[in-house]
Parts: C-alpha cells; structure tokens; sequence
DNA sequence: CATAAATTGATACGGCGTATCACTAATTAG
DNA sequence: CTAATTAGTGATACGCCGTATCAATTTATG
C-alpha cells in the first residue's frame, strides 16, 4: 500500500514532468498527499493535510494535474466539488457512480449515455459540444445503510 | 409578450403563496423580473436589474422558487450556476440543452437515460438516489455560428 | 557558476451565497 | 379598526473558495 502511494506519487509527478512542469519540493509533497487519498476530496481538505504549503500553490497542483487527466472534478449532491483520482485504465471521457455514504467512485464508460445523447440531439438539430453527468447513490457494501438523500 | 409576462409573474407569485408565503412589494418586483427572462440567468444578473432591492432578498426569492419547481438550476460548462425558469409544461424531472452561444434552453423529457443509468446501475448493484445531467453544445438557430468550447 | 525561467507563498482580492438582526410590512385576532 | 403576531426585508458582516499579484526563491541550462 506504501508501496503503490509512492509509485502512484511518482507517477503523478511523471505525468506533470511529461507536461513541462518542474519537479519541486511543494509538488512532490502534494502529489504524495494525492496518491493517499482513496477516495474523492475537496482542494481545502487536501490542503488541511499541508501545513507549510502555500494555498496557490495546492490549488495550482490540483489545476495542472485535472488538465494532464490525472484527477477529474467531481459535483457532489450538494454542489460541492470535489477531486477524484483518475483510475489510469480510464484515462478518457466517463463518468462516476458516486457513494454518497462512503465516498466510493465507480468509473463507468462504454454505456450508451452518449450515444443516446447525439440521437436525441440529431432529432433536434442541436449539436452537442460538451455534457456533465453525475450519479449519486449508494454502493453495494453500502445498500444496508440508512439511505442519504441525494 | 407584456401580457404574457404579466401572467407569467402572476403565476410564480401565486406558486409563492401556495406555498404559505406572503404577497410583498419587493417580490412582485423580483418575480417581474424572471418573468422577463427569455434565457437562463444569474442571480447576481437578476440582482443588478433590481436596484433598491436587497441582496439577501433576491437570494431568498430564487431558493424559494427553485423549491416550489418554478425553477431550475442550471449549470454551465464553466460551472457557473444559473436559473432556469421551469417550463410549465415539464414540471417534472428533466434535464436541459443548453446552447452554449445563445442561452437557449431546451427541455428533455422522455429519453431513456435514466432507465438506461438503472439498468448500469443494477448491474454494478449500485442504488441510484439521483444525478444530474447538463448538455451543452449549439441549437439549430447557432449551428453555423463559430464554435464554442465546452 | 551565472543566467534565465519557472515556481512559490503571503497577501489581497472578488464572486457568491448565507447568517444576523433591528426594522417594517402583512396578516390575524379581538 | 386597532393591537398583536408573524413573516419578510435589507444592511452588514461573514465565510468559503478560487485566483491575481508580486517579490523572493528554486530549478534548469549554457
């Protein structure tokens, strides 16, 4: 688990450097409080976890890594945005089947959502340029919990 | 389309009172005022065609509104948040087309997507509680407008 | 090592929504 | 109609979140 953190941290790092992006102290510290995380957060509780690293500076990381498409941004229920560590065999364009009781993120990809979308746009002559799709529930280990509202 | 608006306003304020709230001055004004709305706005835009009215009250107006379904709220791709005013006719759930160049909402209704998200969804054993979807892209009228990102 | 370029972080700012609270307007009871 | 009650108002201030600025620092390069 160490083991995977680290190499997740100097895979984030890679993919910073692979965009130009210098390896800096700061960075290797946020991209290391990054690869702990196991589940989606928000950019001020990450910085909670770095005291000594300016604000900008958290926020910049989170910025350059969601345009290298190694975090996604994710709207939870309530508005809030969160991040969410790109699974790398999902690097492309999909959505997330959100817990809303634990946190837990299923990727999805290959369903028709799409395809359903640029039919029902044909029969409208609207051309879709862009969509945001999120999807709140509960997991299966979570199906016994008190159901949240989303 | 002076009637229409007046009717319009007349409607949202007895949606209002339906709801057990009162019949003030300054809510007249602000319902006017989404009643002249063709396209999706902000509060803050809203706010500025009411000079004299308070913030809080405007704020208050539009989450009174949202609640009783006269509208909705609408997210751009660039994650600002807009008002939306519900069309009488789709009350219900329903998800938009939003024309990224001129503002033009158009209502789904009726596609399968949710019935598609159960189907993904039973088969991940995965609860759906809710989700949200937003479209963006251009409507016939901007097809051959310039594109814009989204 | 010297230089150029990118990065950092303190600070301040700005947008946006909400809590507070004294005041006012609308409703209800008598 | 008046008094009492209740809801609504709006000025102010606050809080969250993200970003612009900019001097100081660090990193990469010749």
């Amino acid at each position: 688990m160490r083991n995977r953190n680290y190499a997740l941290a100097d895979q984030l790092l890679e993919t910073l450097e692979e965009q130009g992006h210098r390896d800096t102290e700061p960075r290797r510290k946020v991209v290391a409080a990054i690869a702990r995380k196991n589940r989606h957060f928000t950019a001020e509780e990450l910085r909670g976890e770095l005291p000594g690293i300016g604000r900008a500076t958290v926020y910049r990381a989170l910025k350059l890594l969601v345009q290298a498409g190694a975090l996604c941004r994710v709207m939870l229920a309530d508005g809030a945005l969160h991040y969410q560590l790109n699974d790398s065999a999902h690097h492309g364009h999909h959505h997330h089947l959100l817990c809303v009781h634990c946190g837990e993120s299923e990727d999805v990809q290959g369903c028709d959502i799409e395809g359903q979308l640029h039919s029902l746009a044909a029969a409208r002559q609207f051309q879709i340029t862009g969509h945001w799709l999120e999807v709140y529930g509960q997991c299966y280990s979570c199906a016994d919990s008190p159901a949240v509202p989303a």
